[in-house]
DNA sequence: CGTATCGCTACGTTTATTGTAGCACAGGAG
DNA sequence: CTCCTGTGCTACAATAAACGTAGCGATACG
């Protein structure tokens, strides 16, 4: 019971001295797992180990933290019998990425 | 010429074993500073020196190394006294984040 | 030449991530 | 009740990535 798994409290973000939310949100997604997670997770709920098995078998530790990270920040909520699933406002975040999947594949074509 | 650049030309991405595109799309940009350099160099271009500045000193190991990265992956380029750029590539990509900066705005206002 | 700026790199220290193992807790049989 | 099974989550040593400082070679200008 080291952590109490919620003990930063919405601590500021890696590089968001400027106080500015841009930096703020793009230091937290700019994490390792962060964008993957969010993704995996844009057709509907998955349990952590389903989260894992998804983001290529990641180890659990960085994995929790960054659900962690992604719960303090409201992105996620993990809902009791269905696992991990996107908030409202994670509902949001997606829209935004879903463009990325088309330019992800002309981006793939690129010369 | 301490650079092999023959690592060049579309090497994998960490964690894109899948080989879909948007994973490799994502594990990029899910590296420290990534997004935040496109993010810097979406209303022109800035010199190497005025990147590091911009992204709060970070330092020029890491940066050269994500330069190098985006420039493979042809979402920047370094044009001979004019410093970094997107390329078009790299304006399509920006197009995409400029959502982010209004939903930063909702994000950041959060309960 | 001396100076200045550019893109970029070396290298030792610090931090983040990985991989393996396992915990506490909650249900569902038997 | 006990024995399973699955869940979310954690410990800990090893590895990889990022940091910070310093400085290189090349170029340009006086």
């Amino acid at each position: 019971m080291s952590k109490p798994a919620a003990m930063a409290t919405k601590r500021a973000v890696r590089g968001s001295k400027s106080g500015r939310p841009i930096m703020a949100l793009l230091d937290l997604l700019g994490r390792r797992w962060t964008l993957r997670i969010v993704w995996e997770l844009r057709e509907g709920s998955l349990n952590s180990r389903a989260l894992r098995t998804a983001c290529d078998e990641a180890s659990p530790t960085v994995l929790q933290a960054r659900l962690s990270e992604l719960r303090e920040a409201g992105l996620i909520e993990l809902v009791q019998g269905d696992g991990y699933r996107l908030t409202g406002l994670g509902q949001e975040l997606k829209e935004t990425f879903l463009p990325l999947h088309r330019f992800a594949e002309r981006w793939s074509r690129r010369s």
